[in-house]
DNA sequence: CCCTGATTCGC
DNA sequence: GCGAATCAGG
């Protein structure tokens, strides 16, 4: 597969967006997400803003020193005055356009640290489920089960690992279950079953 | 082990 | 320009 303007541009709405290359590469279909990454480089287009993923390594302060201007006897060339965009605001999101790349336009921005945060996009969590909702038997076997947990944290979280909160997230006591999930479910086993209930099951129960 | 992005370098 | 391999990290 080629970057054909249009996957170049799911590429870029995505990556600005915060997804992952490989959610990328995923999404466009015939490419890694090394290839992802490449390209995300190569458009130059590195560094998203926002705390979502892992994004370090932002240590702008290093700038080299520019050498003196030198002893330049030439012409004082009157430069194409590209005026200081001291718009003060932030405007961010360049999109819809069609342009093909303009110029490499100095990154170093008088930018002010007021960026735009992006929610993590993550899946949703789970609803805690109200205790009452689930049969005892059920209930009894989820407690079993979590018993060996794998106790997550959020950032631990994959595809791959049941996403079910445990505990209280106002406190130290809280974790995910991080078993391995049932395929295409966001849970493992247990907590598919007390997450997904047959409305005819789950009539009129009480404690 | 799962994952993330960054870089290199042969093609 | 492209992206696999590799690196460095969580």
């Amino acid at each position: 597969m080629s970057w054909t303007e249009e996957r170049v541009e799911t590429l870029k709405k995505m990556w600005s967006e915060g997804q992952s290359a490989s959610q990328i590469a995923k999404e466009l279909g015939g490419v890694t997400r090394n290839a992802v990454i490449g390209k995300v480089h190569r458009l130059g287009l590195s560094n998203r803003n926002g705390g979502g993923g892992t994004a370090e390594k932002a240590k702008p302060a290093e700038v080299e020193v520019p050498e003196k201007p030198a002893v330049k006897a030439e012409a004082p060339r009157p430069k194409p005055v590209r005026e200081a965009p001291v718009a003060a605001e932030p405007v961010e999101e360049v999109k819809a356009e069609p342009v093909a790349e303009a110029e490499p336009e100095p990154v170093e921005a008088p930018v002010s640290p007021a960026r735009r945060q992006i929610i993590p996009a993550g899946q949703p969590l789970p609803p805690q489920p109200s205790a009452n909702e689930i049969s005892p038997e059920a209930l009894a076997s989820v407690r079993e089960v979590e018993k060996k947990a794998r106790r997550l944290t959020l950032m631990e979280l994959t595809e791959r690992t049941c996403k079910w909160p445990i505990g209280d997230p106002a406190t130290e006591d809280f974790w995910f279950c991080g078993l391995p999930v049932q395929a295409g479910k966001p849970y493992c086993e247990a907590h598919v079953g007390v997450a997904f209930q047959p409305m005819s099951s789950r009539r009129d129960r009480r404690r």
